[in-house]
DNA sequence: AAATTATTTGCAAGTAATTCGCATTTAGGA
DNA sequence: TCCTAAATGCGAATTACTTGCAAATAATTT
């Protein structure tokens, strides 16, 4: 009996079919990309995605694994306030994560609870002592972009990037 | 009538008391980059930090300075998805955003709901269509180390940082 | 008010993370 | 099997941020 959606057909072959659902070519770089995230408990670097792959695996390769991945929404990318960013693979359940900002251990939180709810996920958590901080951030399309719907998708390097206030 | 917090005595001369108060020196530079901060309406990166600062603006300083008031509380660290930290004068009520991943454009979002209130957040909402995600993160101290307590603040940069699995 | 000193600053150089240009390879349809 | 758009790999570039160190200065102390 499989147990949640960790356990969900992260085989090779799911992979590809997923990728090639996305319309993009399953390649042996992107399926080592998404097994190294489906196996890794844990959000992965892309410095752990590289280590944890054998042979082959170029950093410009990993890096436009994680941004095309991102954009389909294959993986989600996690802010740990670590000094790099962290992607897993956009399962079922949305979590979230207890980040120790003292040695940048993670845990996952198994459901979206907030404030009020912080003494009963503390409880809950293996690894914590305590948490002193929270950070809810919603992402969506502001009206003006809706408006002028696709003016170019946001690519997170520079360009003609933010055309926006204070930076 | 001074609204709400964001009215707060955000003077120089309280600028000059909270620094002091945090054991600080109150340098022109701090109190400057305080003062920023204070006047925009949403949070800033070091670069528009810089931009609003009339001269003298060495990125070390507003850097550094980013650092130690975040460290103090003074601040609050904000993540955007843009490509660099933002930062934020910690006010009193705990608030949140909504973050456009097109144009990049933020707004505040003045309580802390989640998930099946994204409607009535949406509604709310000045500048946005719509919102197709939200990130949270409990930060705080985990186990390991509230036992050892204090083996050296995690400092941003690098160092015996992290010394975990997956990066 | 001048002397004292631990902090803080400014500048220049250094790093770490991520991106880009371009020649070469390859997945997958014809 | 051929063809071609898509993807890779390499190196160089960029960006965000940090650091070393000498000079400047805020807050004592006298
Ligand atoms: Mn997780
Ligand atoms: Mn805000
Ligand atoms: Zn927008
Ligand atoms: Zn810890």
């Amino acid at each position: 009996m499989p147990s949640s959606a960790r356990t969900a057909d992260h085989t090779a072959e799911a992979f590809r079919r997923t990728l090639r659902a996305h319309g993009l070519k399953a390649t042996p770089a992107r399926i080592a990309v998404l097994t190294a995230l489906a196996r890794a408990p844990r959000p992965m670097s892309a410095q752990a995605v590289m280590d944890a792959l054998p042979r082959n695996a170029d950093q410009a390769t990993v890096y436009r694994t994680f941004r095309t991945l991102k954009e389909k929404g294959v993986i989600r990318q996690i802010d740990l306030r670590h000094n790099h960013a962290h992607y897993e693979i956009a399962g079922a359940e949305e979590h979230h994560h207890l980040v120790c900002l003292q040695c940048g251990r993670v845990e996952d939180v198994d459901r979206c609870w907030i404030e009020d709810m912080q003494p009963a996920v503390l409880r809950r958590a293996k690894h914590f002592a305590r948490i002193t901080q929270h950070a809810l951030e919603f992402y969506g399309i502001c009206r003006s972009c809706a408006a002028r719907e696709r003016p170019s998708p946001r690519s997170t390097a520079k360009g003609s990037d933010i055309p926006l206030p204070s930076y």
